[in-house]
DNA sequence: AACAATCTTGACCACTTGGTCAAGAAATTT
DNA sequence: AAATTTCTTGACCAAGTGGTCAAGATTGTT
C-alpha cells in the first residue's frame, strides 16, 4: 500500500496515461493515418476527454511522433538477432520469423510507419536519415561479410533487406486485404506457421543458403 | 482545326477535363492520403477552380473512387502475362517485370492503394470482395497447376502472391524511403536492373525453377 | 490543516474543409 | 441568331478541427 503510494508520487501517474494515449493514438492512427485521425477519436479510445490529451501532448503532432518513437525502437530491437547470428541461414531465419511475429501481433505500428513513408515521411524524416541509414548500413556489412564468407548468393544487402523487410511487414500493413483474401477470416495459426515456413524456405534457398547441392564454398568477392 | 473542333464536340471537353483532374487527384492522395488530401491541393494541381471539380465529382469520395478504378484496371492488366505463360519460370519472370516497371513509373497508384489499404479499405471493400477476390483465385489456380507438373516447388499460392507483390510494391510505396537510403538519389538506371535481376533470381531460385546448374554463376552480378 | 503541485474537464475559439449556388461565359443545336 | 445545353467561377456556408483556458478536483508536501 504504502509503497505502491510512494511509487506513484510524481511522475507515475504521467507515465500511465502517457502509455494509455500512445497506445490509443497507435490504433487510431494506423487506421485513419496522420490527417485523417482526429484527437477526438483518441481521446475516446483512450477513455478520456480531449482536453487531457493535449494536457499531455501539447500538440497532434508532438503526440503522433512519440508514437513513431515507440515504434521505432521495436523496430531497433527486433534486429538484435541479427548481429547476434552467426550466418545467414540462423540470422535471416531469426529475422523473418521476428519480423512475421511482430507483424502478427503489432500491425498497428507497422501500419503507421508504412503510411507515414508512403506519404513521404513529412514528419519522421530525420528518423530515416540518421538512425534508419546507420541501421542498415550496419546491417549491410554483415550480409557483405556473409556473402564475403561465401555464406550465401552474393545480392545486393539493401535489396534483401527491402525483400524481407517487404515481405514481413506486408502481413501487417496489408492484414486487411490478406484477411479479405482469407474468406474474412484472420490467419489461423497453422496458416501462420505455413507462412512462416513458405518464406524462409523461399529466401534462404533462393540465396543459396541452405548447403543443398555441393557447391563448393565460393570464397572470393 | 475543324476536325479538332468537330472532335471536341459533346462529351470530349469532359473527358479531358475528368482525365486531368483524375491525374492530379491520383498524385495529392498518394501524398497527401485520402483523409488529408484536400479538394483545393487537387484544383492547384490540376489548374483548375476548386468548384470545377465538384462540377465533374460532385463529392471528394466519388473522384476517389474513380481514381482507384483507374489503378485497379492498371492493376489487373500487369497480369495477363501471367496467364499467357508457359511456365513459372517465364510467367513469374514477367510479371515481377512488369510489376517492378509499373512502380517505377506509376508509383502513385500503388501508393493510394496501399494507403485505402491499410487503413482497412474503408471505401474500397466491394472491389477487394469482387474483383481482387476472383483474381486472386485465378492466379492461384495456375500455380497449383504448375507446382501438379513439377514446374516449381510447392508452396502456397496465395503466399508467392504476396511475396512478389510486396516484394515489387515496396519499390512504390516506400520510394521515399528507398530514395533517402540511397543517399537521396532516385535508383538509377543500373540500379533498377540490378533489383530486378535480384528479385527474379531469388524468387525463381527459392521456387527452385532455374534448373541451374549446379553451382551459381560466380561471374554474373 | 494549510499549501502547492499536478491533473481534469466543459466550454469556447479561430480556422479549415467539403460542398453549394447563382450568375454568367462558351459552345452546340435549332 | 436565337435558344439551349454545357461549362466556369467567386463568394459563401455549415460542420468539424486542433488547440486554449480557467475553474475546480485530486494528490502530495510541509
Amino acid at each position: 500500500m504504502i509503497l505502491s503510494t510512494q511509487r506513484n508520487q510524481s511522475g507515475s501517474k504521467r507515465k500511465e496515461n502517457e502509455a494509455l494515449i500512445i497506445t490509443a493514438a497507435e490504433k487510431i492512427f494506423a487506421e485513419m493515418g496522420y490527417a485523417g485521425a482526429t484527437m477526438q477519436q483518441i481521446a475516446d479510445a483512450a477513455g478520456l476527454p480531449k482536453a487531457n490529451l493535449h494536457y499531455y501532448f501539447p500538440t497532434k503532432e508532438i503526440l503522433y511522433r512519440n508514437v513513431i518513437d515507440k515504434i521505432f525502437n521495436l523496430w531497433l530491437e527486433a534486429a538484435d538477432i541479427f548481429d547476434a547470428a552467426e550466418g545467414p541461414k540462423d540470422g535471416l531465419s531469426s529475422y523473418i520469423d521476428a519480423k512475421l511475429e511482430s507483424s502478427r501481433h503489432f500491425p498497428n505500428g507497422s501500419k503507421v510507419w508504412a503510411n507515414e513513408v508512403i506519404q513521404g515521411a513529412p514528419i519522421i524524416q530525420d528518423y530515416l536519415e540518421s538512425k534508419l541509414t546507420a541501421w542498415t548500413h550496419s546491417k549491410a556489412e554483415i550480409i557483405e561479410i556473409w556473402i564475403a564468407k561465401g555464406l550465401m548468393d552474393p545480392i545486393n544487402p539493401k535489396t534483401l533487406l527491402y525483400f524481407i523487410w517487404s515481405a514481413t511487414q506486408h502481413y501487417a500493413d496489408f492484414q486487411h486485404q490478406i484477411r479479405t483474401l482469407n474468406n474474412n477470416s484472420d490467419l489461423t495459426e497453422a496458416q501462420w506457421s505455413e507462412v512462416k515456413e513458405d518464406i524462409k524456405k523461399l529466401v534462404l534457398k533462393g540465396l543459396g543458403v541452405e548447403h543443398v547441392s555441393e557447391c563448393p564454398t565460393i570464397s572470393d568477392e
